[in-house]
DNA sequence: TTTATTTGCGAAAACGTTTTCGTGTTGACA
DNA sequence: TGTCAACACGAAAACGTTTTCGCAAATAAA
């Protein structure tokens, strides 16, 4: 058991003082060589390392970047974060991840237990409660701190401060371009419930195409399930009353569910019924067909909300930029689910 | 803009000392009523909160948890993850998470980056490099500084630590008992390299059943694939060349993978191959047919993980506890890729 | 030899807490 | 009036750094 070495250590060990010994060990010029020399001999011998504690107290940095995120279980969520790390750490920051499990009481208590001195500022993407509530006053206090946030994917214009989303709007319409061209006339969608942003441009998106080829905009046809619920029958049924040659899915659970139900109810998949589903996980990947999908290009978004942040906590003292939304391009990738 | 407020800032705006506002407003007998009104009116007002950075140095701990897993896009490590969030964030703890990202490097890196004050202590899954190196001075050295380390699932016995381990030989050997009790006779197994220790356990509960029945083991129905690679052409090749009735994956990624290629291949699962594979994530759960598989149940890992940890921790001046080692045990989920 | 300049180092403040110890004031009691 | 507690508060150290400033001693210039 040898435990860490201090500069304050070193200093007594050597009968010198602790400035000399920080000094030395910059390689400061106000040091003598030979001084330098036995203090940085000592303290490699010693392994010494400065305390992160102690520096981040004195410089009123941590290094730190809190990451809030609403279910770590969930591929996207996964791959934003895997981005966040990769470039964090190129620059030498640490991730410290909360969970919100989609509850704004969770959100609240996180960031609030992280702005005290825990970090230098915020990665998110809202809970669906906060979005659902409409609440962003732990938020705007934080930036009133002059704590930095990036919000990503689900955000809200109700806050002004830097965000990465993804172009939800064009990439749905893409996809539903995509059915219109295979000759598709009744597409349908399959989505969450409406306090979900992100839901709620892809379904704008879905309309505009709609409108835009002129064809009918039948509601019926537009299927909203339910929030963390067993919903097999209410798929099952949508299927069974409603004449669809092509859905269009808002997740990839959601996609994998209706392709294996409309399987069982006898359908060919993507002669009977194309599907498109939105994120490129494992689940599109592997199954059978595999499943036309929209990269969301997580790993990326990641990246970038880093970036933004880490410029703006690096300017500190320069000329304030002004905020920035930063559009990520989804791509459609093609696969055996939809006719080309 | 208004910055977080101190200890010092009130003691000045009400011209009192700072020790009697932090005794104030942590209730202290010595100061009188009318006093603490005063300081915590004017605290709660300005909304103080004691800096986190300065409360660490002080108490040298951080309550901060670092976790460095090899991969963060993997349903297990997730769920691991999710678990180690959920009961350290009861108990009052961060969790600062690096990705090791399979390599050695990043391993030793980041945690000597985090072993200087950031963090109480560890609990990691060792990175595929460090085991097959089998290199773990890294880790000495960090328990030599006094800073508890827990192991979970990828764990190695050259070091003396808590850990927290799945019965991967059992759990194997009940597997495959449970295709010979559907009378498989000709049972594959399809595993990563050697050096992935828990790959090597679920081997060994492999060939201990066959064993134990009286079955000839034939090594060519072990298949090892390579890490990373494509490698359907493998899967496929042995399937055509071998006569298999059932196959055990060792992870979800492989089960799929052979489902998807033994039904190309005209078999019907689980008629004519029956699959278990491990991992019980989305895969298994969402394909046609879903897939029987070993639940590793990384939630109470992950609890059990920072259970250990955090006891540890907290211990500190009491009796010096020995390592423990928890076993989870694994359960088999049946489904419709194995014959009841 | 005296004065000026460099060289090499230490003292101390600062970051924001907590906590021990000391001290002045008040009131009670003899 | 003098003694003693109780009360209410402040000073200072400590955690481990960095950095500014000051100050000696050594060297250079006069």
């Amino acid at each position: 058991m040898k435990p860490k070495i201090t500069l304050k250590d070193i200093a007594k060990e050597l009968d010198v003082s602790i400035s000399t010994v920080s000094k030395a060990l910059k390689n400061s010029a106000e040091i003598s060589k030979d001084t330098k020399d036995k203090i940085k001999a000592f303290a490699k011998f010693y392994n010494y390392r400065p305390n992160n504690i102690a520096l981040s107290l004195k410089n009123k940095r941590t290094k730190n970047i809190g990451v809030i995120i609403p279910d770590i279980v969930h591929h996207f969520f996964t791959t934003v974060f895997r981005g966040i790390e990769k470039y964090a750490n190129k620059k030498g920051y640490n991730i410290i991840v909360c969970i919100s499990d989609e509850s704004i009481e969770k959100e609240v208590i996180n960031m609030e237990m992280l702005a005290n001195g825990s970090i230098d500022g915020f990665i998110l993407s809202l809970s669906a409660e906060t979005q659902l509530k409409n609440e962003y006053t732990h938020l705007k206090e934080l930036l009133d701190q002059g704590i930095p946030i990036v919000l990503f994917d689900r955000v809200t214009s109700e806050i002004e401060c830097d965000k990465v989303v993804l172009n939800h709007n064009e990439i749905a319409r893409e996809a539903v371009e995509h059915f219109i061209s295979a000759g598709s006339k009744n597409i349908a969608l399959v989505t969450t419930e409406k306090y979900f942003n992100v839901s709620e441009s892809r379904r704008y998106g879905y309309l505009d195409a709609l409108e835009a080829h002129n064809i009918k905009i039948e509601e019926n046809l537009i299927l909203t399930l339910p929030h963390d619920m067993e919903n097999d029958s209410l798929i099952t049924e949508f299927f069974q009353h409603n004449k669809v040659d092509a859905v269009l899915c808002v997740n990839e659970i959601f996609a994998i569910q209706c392709m294996s139900i409309i399987q069982e109810l006898g359908f060919n998949v993507p002669n009977d019924i194309s599907i498109i589903g939105f994120t490129d996980g494992i689940l599109s990947r592997f199954s059978v067909p595999r499943i036309t999908t929209v990269a969301q290009h997580g790993e990326l978004m990641g990246e970038r909300a880093a970036k933004l942040l880490i410029d703006r906590m690096e300017w500190v003292d320069e000329v304030e930029e002004p905020f920035k939304t930063e559009v990520i391009n989804a791509t459609l990738i093609k696969r055996g689910s939809s006719i080309n």
